[in-house]
DNA sequence: CGTGTTTGACCCGCGC
DNA sequence: GCGCGGGTCAAACACG
């Protein structure tokens, strides 16, 4: 992410002044740092507005293309089988298409309602491996092969818990081999545990191979916990954000020499004070 | 032996 | 009512 190059790195190169003053220019810097921290959690949360909203106009074009895609397809596919039939009249639509839209249209199933939401993963892909690691245990009770997609959908159940509700359909994409599709049903009745540790660390590991299809906070928070709502996905990314930066911030310090020379300079300065005051 | 996976059979809703 | 297709069940199997 561009967020991490950002240069963080503290210009100390003027505290090495007089130790009389250095407890003010400390307490100086600090608040400049105060000021640039507000001013960078601002900019990085307008970057992940702005990036959501992209993600959004993106996933909008791209079911407007399917649309068109499957229109197209519908007709030629008439055309070849049926050629008495009307052009639009009669078609099966559900031929075909995209998992999204077929979802879409069994309003009957409660795939359709609002807690079942899709999760893109990324793969390797020689991986032919229909498990996505989301930090809970599914146990798997079925695989059946969907007409409108050759590669079989696998069927979870969450077995961290005996009643779990929750159930996850996994296939790889259509248009792209290399990424599954996992849809969550339900909620969990049951706390997270670990799964958000082990979330965040696989997140962090497949960042490393660079293998992540989605990232951004609040991504990974849907990833994480499919059962939060938008409310509390947003705090979280708040101080998710707020962490990281904090993160950044004292990676930039403690790897600055001239910050821990300064901080120690200061603190024995200050030690040396108090010893003397108390000594007059 | 317990737990998880595989896979064919079965169930059920929908459209015709 | 029938066929189709997605979802689920459960016996058989694999594995540690």
């Amino acid at each position: 992410m561009e967020s991490t190059c950002i240069d963080t790195s503290l210009n100390l190169n003027n505290i090495n002044l007089p130790s009389t003053y250095k407890d003010e220019v400390l307490v100086e810097e600090l608040h400049r740092l105060s000021c640039e921290n507000k001013r960078l959690s601002e900019t990085l949360t307008n970057m992940c507005e702005s990036y959501e909203a992209m993600q959004k106009q993106l996933s909008q074009l791209m079911m407007n293309q399917n649309l068109e895609n499957q229109t197209q397809e519908s007709r030629k596919r008439k055309i070849e089988s049926e050629s008495c039939m009307n052009m639009f009249g009669g078609v099966r639509e559900c031929s075909n298409v995209s998992d999204e839209e077929s979802l879409m249209k069994r309003p009957c199933r409660d795939i359709s309602s609002p807690k079942a939401y899709k999760v893109l993963v990324k793969t390797e892909a020689s991986s032919n491996s229909l498990y996505v690691m989301d930090g809970y245990q599914w146990r798997k009770y079925g695989q059946k092969v969907t007409r409108d997609n050759p590669s079989p959908r696998a069927y979870f159940r969450c077995s961290k818990a005996p009643n779990c509700p929750v159930k996850k359909k996994v296939q790889k994409s259509l248009e792209d081999p290399t990424i599954l599709v996992a849809t969550y049903e339900g909620e969990h009745n049951h706390g997270h545990e670990k799964a958000e540790i082990s979330m965040i660390s696989s997140q962090c590991e497949e960042a490393r191979l660079g293998s992540v299809h989605v990232s951004s906070p609040k991504q990974i928070m849907e990833r994480t916990s499919p059962s939060m709502n938008l409310n509390l996905v947003d705090n979280v990314q708040k101080s998710s954000i707020q962490q990281f930066l904090v993160q950044q911030m004292a990676t930039s310090l403690t790897n600055d020499p001239n910050f821990t020379t300064a901080l120690a300079n200061a603190i024995s300065g200050r030690i040396l004070d108090n010893a003397n005051k108390a000594r007059f």
